[in-house]
DNA sequence: CGGGCAAGCCCG
DNA sequence: CGGGCTTGCCCG
């Protein structure tokens, strides 16, 4: 397998990473992308004489070719007030004269890679995986060539969502350019490398708008195949939303944009992301999140254990439908809703063994007197086995010798010291100095 | 204080970052820096088309100098047996013919950057500050030229502690290497830019041994000032255990050997060092599972829950003794310690507030009646209080709108659909085609 | 500085 | 795949 390293080795005439120095007026100083107030985004820290370079293309290299070659990164220098990859690029969703429109294919939902929230209008995604995103549009007025279907091209541009970072370009983390070794046999650099962003088809494009550093990647657009009504591409990214020093844990959009050959923007769709390791679970804890912020509107605590009811809202596109959903307004009387709201107990410490089994007996006992005098056996049974699970753990422990309980004293296990210094040495002669003396 | 960055401004002859292919027969292949089994160690994972690289180094950029030069790094190439930047180094604390010694100094504790848990002797340090390393040895006798004290060198090599990993150099990661800063106005690399293990000191050599690949700093070991018997030397760490594609979560040891002008080595120390962002929870956590461990040597639980009581073992040099310690031999019966054994009751969720209510006041009453039948109120207070805390603010909650409970229905809140597709436009018109349609 | 959350990664 | 641990980073 192709390693980076080629770079160096190189005898051909490829087209090798460069450094290039033409753009350099690229704006705004990268320091300030940590957000300016309290806000959801954690960044990581660069401590002492280490500052943060957000954007490492600045200092890098691109590779240096001639534009348009399919093998090679396509640069823009276009100046268009409304340029689609630019400092601003327009974010609004525009069906155009085309009604162009977005889908996601569930179809191998199976072994599908990825998932998407419909409440939070948000796909979830592992990072490498492949989704499938469908394109339709009506096909245009026969005879209007400029808009025929086959000069049409497809941009999908990521930015971020956050209005902070918007002007930002989103770029790849150094940790996965420099590990990346998708560029194959080739000697030089893929024209994909710095892209997070990618298309698995052979006629991609990948651009780097050099006014404002963004990468995207265009296809062009062909009818669908016979008996289709669907253009479908295949995406992936190549950066998690959480790469230190790449996205940062800054959510992005994907920008998609219908264009002309002569670059008109005739359909926008966007498309909220998530690039993570654990898409079932961030899907999960957001909608939980965000479905428990609207419940509370107006108060304000952050959730500390979700439920346990299985209340994937779009997990699945097919589960069955669910009872009635309740969405009352939220400023209704609150009440109202307490005895349908989950409340976490937190998780607390019990000091001796007995005094555990007698609390765990206690509170089995109380939740099915509960349920028997409520006649919610049904409701109750989670929790009701919950503790007979602990009961018999504990209780089997003691053949066993295993326990999930834990398992410390309570004494402190200090070390004392009238020292200064702490000695690392273990086979100190001992002398009449101020060191602490640990032997073993 | 002397500064990393003093290095830098000089206006001097910078040497620039050439690329050096004269280093390409570094054995081991680096992919395997995955623990063959199950083990403590996390790797992140590298999807798809990409590869880890761990040793980014091979492929990458080294300033290409005369040796010896205090600007630059320094290469070995060194064949010696008893190499001390070989493949495998030893690591054997070896107090010689000096009787070389180590300590930390903990003068300045109130500010101090760092922690030492003398019951697991291991160093807790934060990224990029400084710990004061004390060296210690006798003078060496006079007339004995060769171990002259103004001829010694005093080297720090990080190496991996564990043994799957010893013989794998300790290298930056990338994102480390590419976000530093420190070279300052110089045009090239510092020698430093690679050395995860730095020493702030005027006269330190960054040296690199080409074959093992190994970077180590040394300085020059003068006579302590008049009056010190110590040695002193500032270390910083410029990468953490963490990083991930570089020291990956892999605890390390610094090896001190102290050298004489022609290499032999006649000393050796070594420091179990842990570089992280919170070495305070850390160490503690540690001290808690490795206690934890002890005590129930032979059965093979993990801690769940620690224990409140401030039990550090060795955070401070100068806590104050504490009780007796308890360390009995850890085949006892363990029903004789169940009733010092502290057990977490993991967290649980509640659904409707009366429910919540009536559980946390038994909760509250059984503590309350544990403490008065067996006059253990002090003993008993903090539970107590815990529960008398949670009633307080769910009954508060009334009247400030405000709770920690929280907060979701029960009800799964799915949305339905007969759809293969996701529609993600939301201005859509809608067609007779199966797809789900969001609109809001 | 302590508590808490986010998110990667491991194990069963 | 879920549950759990780890560990960076934020906030009060
Ligand atoms: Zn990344
Ligand atoms: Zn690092």
């Amino acid at each position: 397998m192709p390693k980076q390293s080629e770079h160096k080795s190189k005898s051909g005439k490829p087209k090798n990473c460069e450094f290039d120095d033409s753009k350099s007026e690229s704006g705004q100083s990268k320091t300030e992308n940590r957000p300016s107030r309290s806000s959801v985004i954690r960044m990581p820290v660069m401590k002492s004489d280490c500052e943060l370079v957000a954007n490492q293309k600045e200092e890098s290299s691109y590779p240096d070719t001639e534009m348009g070659y399919l093998d090679s990164v396509v640069y823009e220098d276009g100046d268009r007030y409304d340029d689609p990859t630019g400092i601003l690029p327009g974010t609004e969703d525009y069906a155009g004269p085309l009604n162009f429109q977005l889908f996601l294919n569930t179809e191998e939902k199976a072994k599908r890679s990825w998932l998407y929230s419909t409440t939070l209008k948000k796909l979830y995604i592992d990072i490498n995986k492949v989704v499938c995103v469908q394109f339709k549009l009506k096909q245009p007025a026969a005879g209007n060539i400029n808009s025929s279907k086959e000069n049409l091209m497809l941009r999908a541009l990521p930015v971020y969502s956050a209005p902070e970072f918007l002007q930002e370009p989103v770029c790849r983390c150094p940790v996965h350019v420099m590990t990346d070794r998708s560029n194959g046999e080739r000697n030089g650099c893929s024209p994909w490398l710095y892209h997070v962003l990618r298309a698995e088809h052979h006629e991609a494009q990948y651009h780097m708008n050099r006014k404002s550093q963004r990468n995207s990647v265009v296809v062009p657009v062909h009818s669908p195949a016979l008996g289709s009504e669907f253009v479908t591409i295949m995406y992936k990214f190549s950066c998690k939303t959480s790469c230190a020093f790449g996205l940062n844990r800054r959510p992005i959009h994907v920008i998609f944009t219908l264009e002309t050959a002569n670059g008109d923007i005739i359909g926008r769709r966007k498309l909220l992301v998530k690039v993570c390791s654990c898409p079932k679970r961030d899907l999960h804890r957001d909608e939980i999140v965000a479905k428990s912020d609207s419940d509370t509107n107006g108060r304000k605590r952050r959730i500390k254990e979700v439920d346990n009811s299985a209340s994937f809202s779009s997990m699945e596109i097919y589960s069955p439908p669910s009872k009635e959903i309740k969405m009352e307004s939220i400023d209704e009387e609150e009440t109202v809703e307490d005895d349908s709201l989950v409340y976490a107990v937190p998780s607390f410490n019990i000091v001796g063994k007995s005094l555990y089994i007698s609390t765990l007996e206690l509170l089995h006992s109380h939740f099915i007197g509960v349920s028997v005098r409520n006649d919610s056996l049904l409701d109750m049974h989670p929790i009701i086995s919950h503790f007979g699970e602990l009961l018999d753990k504990v209780k089997e422990r003691k053949r066993n010798m295993d326990t999930t309980a834990v398992l410390s004293f309570a004494l402190p296990n200090t070390t004392t010291s009238s020292s200064n210094n702490i000695n690392l040495s273990e086979d100190v002669t001992n002398e009449a100095m101020s060191t602490e003396v640990i032997s073993d």
